[in-house]
DNA sequence: ACCTGAACACCGTTCAAGT
DNA sequence: ACCTGAACACCGTTCAAGT
């Protein structure tokens, strides 16, 4: 006979890595992110602060997962509709989402982490530009473009320094299994790569940065002509 | 006879604001923010934790006087140019403080005080905008859209939840000065009061961002219709 | 006026011990 | 396998005491 769920149902809730980033999140919200504490945490649990590392290996864990959280929130891409509206009520979604979070933000911010989620999301976002037309090149300027004005994650988009420090193999093995997963966002890895004379350096920041910069500039000046001629 | 920078020399140094907050960001450029304690900085000057209390009043001020630094580590605007230049040329000179104070955009995406140093740099920015020969409406436009692009401070350009407690005498008074030290903010902000129905309500931030969205999309458009004629 | 040190109420996390 | 509690090395800050 196993052990039912009305046995341990008794003796209080069975924490789960789930339940305490849920918990997290409720906290954050009611109380603001300085609120959570691991103490503060498993008090609310109802638990010992120390149980919580059955679920959560530390901190920056706890926080990894609670973005990895918010970011689910936002709403999957609308089939049917053009690219833009696509990107547009994505973008929107995102901006709902940190309204609802106001601590979320700052502390995506201070994350560098790269979860399955904010992947998925990336990798989504990426394929509403593709299907629309926009080549692999174009995609990755669109990142650095819309980047920072959605959530935080496009100011480095390829942090490769973590992976410059596995082997070869290791790294293509890695690549593999994100082309299968993140079919876009590898296309995008992948034409870097080549750009560059060095494998694995990454996209050049400065570049990107100023392409955006143009762009909106661009933008602005045709507004400005536009107002001084009426 | 008054005391002789020779006699207070041989006991220290003569601690002070300054001095406190040109330690704090060599410490965080060196160890990074989270090291930035008050013990710490105390350590790093020789000096007992409490004895930074008299030019500090505590952490967040500590934290405002470091932004309000570096803030002011960027260049002031470039004189005899297009105003797109000059936009141009102040923007990459802010990114390039971020890049020396590698921690500097999670801290400042955590503050909301508003320093002189900070109004000083978005009003000569605004300046710039204005001589060039942009609207006041467009004027504010062009925050939004620029705004996280910058630094962080654009996105709730108007915090007006402090001032609506103040006495409507008061709030009249830090008008009238901020119109004689910032002049081209002040056009900015009146401007908003005037299209609001209810004074002070602030600016309608789900439309600016809409806004600024709206074109960096228009910019996308083109490249992407451009793209595809080669 | 400026600095000091003890004290208080908090942190994250390790480690040995429990069931 | 999961939870616990004591312990350690840190925090920011108050307050009374020094010069």
């Amino acid at each position: 006979m196993t052990t039912s769920a009305a046995m341990r149902g008794s003796r209080r809730a069975p924490l789960s890595r789930d339940r305490v980033l849920r918990a997290a999140v409720r906290l954050a919200d009611r109380e603001g992110i300085d609120a959570v504490s691991m103490r503060k945490l498993g008090q609310l649990l109802s638990v010992d602060p120390m149980s919580l590392y059955n679920h959560v290996s530390n901190k920056d864990d706890l926080l990894d997962g609670i973005v990895d959280r918010i970011v689910g929130e936002i709403d999957q891409p609308v089939e049917g509709v053009d690219w833009r509206t696509a990107i547009r009520m994505r973008i929107l979604s995102a901006r709902q989402m940190l309204i609802r979070h106001p601590w979320a933000s700052a502390v995506i911010g201070t994350r560098k982490t790269m979860t399955p989620t904010i992947m998925a999301y990336m990798d989504s976002t990426a394929g509403i530009l593709r299907r629309g037309g926009f080549s692999v090149d174009l995609t990755h300027h669109a990142f650095h473009i819309l980047g920072s004005r959605v959530l935080g994650f496009a100011q480095e988009l390829y942090d490769e320094s973590a992976a410059l420090e596995e082997s070869p193999e290791i790294v293509a093995m890695m690549m593999e299994q994100m082309s299968a997963q993140y079919p876009y966002m590898s296309e995008v890895a992948r034409e870097i790569s080549h750009q560059e004379e060095v494998v694995g350096a990454g996209c050049d920041d400065q570049v990107e940065f100023e392409f955006a910069l143009d762009l909106i500039l661009d933008g602005l000046d045709r507004l400005r002509s536009h107002s001084n001629e009426m």
